[in-house]
DNA sequence: AAAACACTTGAACAATTGTTCATATTTTCA
DNA sequence: TGAAAATATGAACAATTGTTCAAGTGTTTT
C-alpha cells in the first residue's frame, strides 16, 4: 500500500529498443519547429483563411465576409500567419490583399483533411 | 476622427472572388476535424511519442526514459493520443505496450518536418 | 498478506490562446 | 481639412493546455 517513489529510469523494460529508437529520434529543434507548424494549423479560422487564399487572393474585408467573422479577429490571425511566413500581402490604397506565401502548407492541410474524412 | 462603425459586409470589395471561393470552401465539420488533428500534433512531447512509436513498440516506462519526462506526463499525453485513435496498446502483466494505430499520421509529421527544415 | 512496480487519474497551477472591444493608423474622397 | 473606410493593434477576458503532485488502480513478487 505504500508508494516508495519507484524510479523507472533505473530498470528499463526494454533497454535495447530504447537505445535503438533513441539513435533515430528527431533533434529537439526540428521537433519544436514541427510542432509550431502544426500549432498554426490547429485553428479552424486559420485553416479557412489559408484554404480560401489558396483559391484566390483576398483582402481582409473579403475574408471576414467569407468567414462571417470580425475584421479584427481576421486581422489578428493574419498577423500570426504573416509571422509564420505562410501568407504575404500587397497594399493597394486602403485595401490590403493577402495571398498564400507557401504552397506546401496546403498539401499538409489536404492530407489532414483526407485523414479527417475517414 | 470619428469612427462610425463601418460594416464591411455591405460593400464587398471583390464580391465575385468571394462568391467563387465560397462555393469551394470546406464544410464546417471537416475544418473542425482537421484542426483537431493538427492540435494533437502541435505538441513536442506528442510528436516525439508518435515518432518513437513509429520505430518501435514501447511501454510507458521506455517512453519516459527516452524522452526524459515523468511517467505521469507521458501517460496523460498517451491518453489524448488514445482518444484520438492514433495509438493502440496491449497489456502484458504490469507493463502496457503502446504502438502506432495510424500510420498516416507519420506521413503528416514527416511532411511537416521537411517543411520545418527549410 | 504486504510491498514493489507500472501505470492511470484527478486536482491544481501557470502559461498560452482566440475573440472582443476600443482605439490607433493610413489612405481616399468630398 | 475633415470625415469615412480598410486595416491594425493593445488590453482584457474566458477558455484551454501541459505539467506536476498526490493518490489511486491492478499486477507481480516475496
Amino acid at each position: 500500500m505504500k508508494n516508495s517513489q519507484p524510479l523507472c529510469e533505473t530498470n528499463l523494460i526494454n533497454e535495447k529498443a530504447v537505445k535503438e529508437v533513441s539513435s533515430k529520434m528527431l533533434d529537439e529543434r526540428t521537433v519544436l519547429k514541427t510542432s509550431e507548424i502544426f500549432k498554426i494549423l490547429s485553428d479552424p479560422t486559420r485553416i479557412k483563411i489559408l484554404f480560401a487564399l489558396a483559391k484566390h487572393e483576398l483582402c481582409v474585408c473579403d475574408l471576414s465576409a467569407l468567414l462571417g467573422t470580425t475584421q479584427s479577429a481576421i486581422s489578428h490571425q493574419l498577423r500570426l500567419l504573416r509571422n509564420a511566413h505562410l501568407v504575404k500581402f500587397r497594399k493597394e490604397g486602403k485595401v490590403v490583399y493577402y495571398s498564400l506565401a507557401d504552397k506546401h502548407v496546403i498539401n499538409l492541410i489536404q492530407n489532414a483533411t483526407k485523414h479527417a474524412s475517414e
